[in-house]
DNA sequence: TTTTAAATCTAACAACTGTTATAATTTAAT
DNA sequence: ATTAAATTATAACAGTTGTTAGATTTAAAA
């Protein structure tokens, strides 16, 4: 059958693409936008620079591809670990949500990484456009502060905004670590909503 | 008078040293390591790429200067900070660190930012020695928490070496926001300590 | 003013960059 | 087995990179 065929060449196509950009996302991670050249990238996938033009327009639509699907990634296992468990109180829910973000970043890929270690330095327009999936993501973080506001579980004088981008930060930041061993997302998840939601003071 | 002199141009050595190393830090902040030239950084100090050997040995200890001297100055604004007021409890002593902090990152120069931003992509050597100096500054917050909690202020569970990682993630991941106007590191200080100290629980 | 030293420029180097057109090869369809 | 399509390799392009040696300029010392 021509239609099965093809599919399955479709299917082959998008498996290359992926594994090009897998290794890409690697390599951003590791050394950069601008340290990581075609010549890389194509050694990383057994290949020559110029076969990757046949996947791709140029290196600057691979790297947004990557650093796209580094937000997408995160977006949709945030939203299904909060589908997981639709009932949650608010506050369980922006714990749900901790702990999905720090588990993609850390134990599932390389786009996450790639986008947060390279945005800063990629080129303008790619950056405009990342803004825009960037701003999609984090509206999940302003719903959830939000509603844990209504329901009262949030103090009302605190800047939602600022405590956005305080998870956030505490949480990308965790890229920086040497992370401790025998601590994986789950327990730095714990740790960070008590420290975000109760506080450190006392005992 | 000979050794007047001399230490006249002394001065102006350093002063061009020092002017060069502000450009790169912009520069660097703005467009990552591999992504900026000796060229882009000759141009911004009105010179030629060649010229800038007089005063370093490579462009990689040019960046190395730049983003060693990022760490000392945030160290040492912090200390004089806490120096300022010795007898304050350990709890204010920390939001008095953080603001500190904040203040030098957002408010004195390129060079905290610099580090933070490149640090990552930075050549593996220059990643090492800086890993160093970037230890000797955590020290200064690991020992902050440690008199918290000795003194009773910080609950007794929780894991000092994460609280450090919260608190260092979320006051350099403001180098990502657009700063609403009116909040200078001062109120972000405010409303981090409230976070992380008292926690964004209830009203 | 002459001499000496400091600071910058010039021009080139080999290596590397993203990109392209074209050829070779592999894979599937007939 | 032949033909057609999909995929990769080749080889070159113009431009850029960090770096260097040597000439040139600027400023200070005698």
């Amino acid at each position: 059958m021509a239609a099965t065929s093809r599919k399955k060449d479709e299917k082959l196509r998008d498996l290359t693409r992926r594994m090009i950009m897998d290794r890409t996302a690697r390599l951003l991670v590791k050394n950069g936008y601008g340290e990581t050249s075609l010549r890389d990238i194509a050694a990383a996938c057994d290949m020559k620079a110029g076969s990757l033009y046949y996947h791709f327009d140029s290196k600057d639509s691979l790297v947004e591809a990557v650093m796209t699907h580094g937000v997408t990634q995160v977006e949709a296992d945030v939203i299904s670990a909060l589908d997981a468990t639709p009932a949650d109180d608010p506050l369980s829910r922006i714990r749900t949500a901790m702990e999905a973000h720090l588990s993609t970043l850390h134990d599932r890929s390389d786009y996450g990484s790639a986008h947060i270690r390279c945005f800063a330095h990629v080129p303008a327009d790619i950056r405009r456009r990342l803004r825009d999936v960037r701003g999609r993501y984090e509206a999940i973080w302003t719903r959830l502060l939000e509603e844990a506001r209504t329901s009262g579980d949030i103090a009302s004088d605190l800047d939602l905004h600022t405590l956005k981008f305080a998870l956030i930060g505490m949480m990308n930041w965790t890229l920086e670590w040497r992370l401790p061993t025998g601590a994986g997302p789950r327990e730095i998840a714990d740790q960070f909503f008590r420290i975000a939601l109760d506080g450190a003071r006392r005992g």
